[in-house]
DNA sequence: GCCAAATGTGAGTATCTTGTTTATATTCTC
DNA sequence: GAGAATATAAACAAGATACTCACATTTGGC
């Protein structure tokens, strides 16, 4: 319980200026991921950190003012790289079978890499000042674009933001699940996770 | 890197044998689950739940041998229940509507009470020794229930196993998400995953 | 080649956490 | 009321870890 007043946290304490130190920083962030992925929030310690990017600790503290920069840095380019997928699957009109597919091929191309990061970055990972508001940013924007999708494929407009959330999480659930287990790139799950998303989707099945 | 080689790790240390023993240790079980659903594998001590649980830490090892120990017991009772609500869910036949509608409430409960501890116990919790076992023997049998309700809704019989593991996944992904959020026991929210389920198992709307 | 700036190093520190024990006090059963 | 069961919390030992600092090395422009 010491005071605890806003700290201004920078991003970075020193911008990388040649070609050396941005790849320092750059292995620093992709093994922070890996360690994130691998280990999870519990084990993720700067120290670890920094010798999996196999940097010295002392480089990692020359560019991450803390721990929490860091993660924040980890999170912004994962973030990054999912919405421009979803964004990029939704993007033109298509067939809702066409959709799908590259909603589902990109989607498990972006968690192939640090098959659980996702979920430790949304479930694990404190939230603690800016990061609060780029985490609600990144969510809105996320399902903005699974709105738009449903807008477009569903023929009941009615709740287009629920069905966009379940259908999110649906999708999630199921990549997650599979990351765990290490089925990600098994075709046949691929292909029933189109179904169900299609299947969702045009729904007329039943009637409520 | 020390001689690891397999403690016996008992599951109790001693039993309860008077009223207020029983209660104690009920109180432990049940302020663990809460701690680990609320703070996260990371945070989850001893001396914090014996506080949670208005009982002294000596209390705790009294009954529970080590850390581990008590988190097993936190699973299996976990795990139980959720394996009862599926089995319920999933025992006579009955319409497609009503499995969905009553697999949807049943798990929305379990999940109700300690919202995140579900995922908690399946992604950051270790899985040292006998709880692997446990651990697998639960998926083995929850899979087994969402099987048995695919065989029987499903048209086509191909690919039972991976269409049940679809549908738990994305289950378990809908209910974790709208945990996350406090959104657990909005209707729209529940009539959308029924919905999810029975438009997936019916699934005739599109071919391959 | 020279030098100032940029970059890299890693041992060290100070602090905190935490799992577990133990000696002691209280409550129950008979 | 005796002895067993149960509860208490102070204390500890061991480890983890975020972060600093004084120094070494490399780079890029001149």
């Amino acid at each position: 319980m010491s005071t605890r007043i806003a700290k201004p946290a920078p991003r970075m304490r020193k911008a990388p200026r040649q070609a050396r130190s941005v790849a320092t920083v750059e292995a620093i962030i992709e093994a922070g991921a890996r360690v994130l992925s691998e280990i999870g929030w519990a084990g993720f310690s700067t120290n670890k950190v920094a010798e999996a990017a196999g940097v010295s600790i002392g480089s990692l503290y020359q560019y991450f003012p803390d721990k929490l920069a860091l993660v924040d840095a980890i999170r912004r380019r994962h973030f990054d790289h999912v919405l421009s997928v979803i964004r990029e699957a939704a993007a033109e009109e298509k067939p809702l079978r066409q959709f799908a597919r590259e909603l589902v091929r990109g989607m498990i191309a972006a968690h192939s890499i640090h098959p659980t990061l996702h979920q430790v970055l949304l479930d694990e990972t404190p939230g603690d000042r800016g990061s609060r508001a780029a985490h609600a940013s990144f969510q809105a924007r996320y399902l903005e674009h699974y709105a738009a999708a449903v807008a477009q494929y569903r023929r009941r407009l009615k709740n287009t933001e629920t069905v966009a959330r379940v259908l999110s999480s649906a999708v999630e659930g199921v990549i997650h699940n599979a990351a765990r287990r290490n089925m990600l790139d098994a075709p046949e799950l691929q292909k029933q996770l189109g179904e169900l998303i299609c299947a969702y989707l045009s729904g007329q099945g039943v009637r409520a």
